[in-house]
DNA sequence: CCAGATTGGTATATAAATTATACCAATTAT
DNA sequence: ATAATTGGTATAATTTATATACCAATCTGG
């Protein structure tokens, strides 16, 4: 039984928040002080995070400044900063297997789903919308999406599932570069699932939950080709 | 970020080992000095969890003899020794979470399933079939069974899902009294699952761990009706 | 440009959790 | 009956994490 020191939960924490878009290249992560109160840490434990992640080249600590993300993708990362097993984790398999949660959750929140869920997926669709040249932006409101309708499925599993694997989809972000080609096709994909679900229409819904899915997974193959290729 | 203390974390793992069957009532766990070997932990730990388990009323301690497991059933434990939010998870949350994972890993287990694991649930059938009056080990080897299944589709995300959920699965049995008509029904369903993977018949596949699955979720309703009615 | 606020760097005392040993008394097994 | 095993107890050392305090570098607003 191993004891999860609290420094690397941080740092997987930090790196996964890295990987799904909500800090760019070269942006200043919050002040040590800030993280304490943020996640009810200690200072040193935030530090000594901080210095696992300047280690591991991801971020670089300027005195007096602050701690700035550095190029995170394709670097490799130690076993023990990353989700189990992650190695043997392909993208495929991940949006297989979302599919499959993904599709029960939404068949669900199809009966669930309440006015103020449907007004946070809209307002998510418009800042998707707004972030169509910012793409790690993109990339983090379109889990959000996800996310709501987890969370209006109601089923407690199903959330604890999709927590599990948003954890794999997350990290590997960080060694796929991001895919402009999907924005376009990927808001419209989102716009009928909030419209199906506004409907109630579970078939649409769940139509709409899958294609996008695999669309997404067509353009990450595209993305691999190009980088063997190049 | 919660310290997920290490004692704490082994009256978890006792308490699911215990509810799922490795542990009958009255059943002596293992030894302190074995629990450390196996666990890697410290016998100060260890008694620390002990002695947990023991005013939850879960076990009994017999100075120089043993630890003996109390009847766990239906015991109320406090929310710190529960899987996340346990409290708003129904039985029908956990098949219907379950379904949705274990047709999309049996999919896969259809295509790649190896005549080993084929062999290990040829065995738990068997298994099955001779625990008909110990309700609790027939409980451990459908469980087994289902993590082989999980297992073969070789996909690490739906694996971790799967776990996930099966810690929500583990608990509830705790609250539960087993039901005895389920045997019969179970094996022919598994068996029909065994048969299935050796054809690689995905739909006969899914359709038989989806009705066992159904199946298990009206026998939990009766069940609970008895207990209303009582 | 300057003054005050903010930020990382450092040191230290403290508390909590865990490990590692050792020895005892009760129970069990041979 | 004797040896092995089991839980009970005590203790020292180590590892983690918290809580403060103060410094120097940097940033910010007037």
């Amino acid at each position: 039984m191993n004891k999860e020191l609290l420094h690397t939960k941080l740092v997987r924490e930090l790196i996964a928040q890295i990987a799904s878009g909500s800090f760019a290249d070269g942006a200043r992560l919050p002040a040590e002080r800030k993280l304490c109160r943020q996640y009810n840490l200690s200072r040193g434990t935030v530090r000594q995070a901080f210095y696992d992640l300047e280690k591991l080249g991801i971020i670089k600590i300027k005195a007096g400044s602050g701690a700035y993300v550095q190029k995170v993708s394709q670097k490799k990362l130690p076993t023990n900063f990353l989700p189990q097993d992650f190695a043997s984790v392909s993208f495929s398999d991940i949006i297989y297997a979302r599919k499959a949660i993904e599709t029960a959750a939404i068949t669900l929140a199809c009966e669930r789903i309440d006015s103020q869920q449907l007004l946070q997926l809209e307002n998510l669709i418009e800042k998707m919308e707004h972030s169509k040249e910012n793409l790690l932006d993109f990339f983090k409101f379109d889990m959000e999406f996800h996310q709501v309708i987890i969370h209006a499925s109601g089923n407690m599993p199903l959330i604890t599932a999709f927590g599990s694997i948003a954890e794999y989809h997350k990290y590997s972000q960080v060694f796929s570069s991001i895919h402009e080609d999907e924005v376009d096709f990927a808001v419209s994909y989102h716009k009928k699932m909030l419209s199906a679900l506004r409907d109630r229409d579970i078939k649409n819904a769940a139509k709409a939950i899958n294609r996008h899915l695999e669309h997404t997974e067509q353009i990450s193959k595209i993305t691999k080709q190009k980088d063997i290729s190049a």
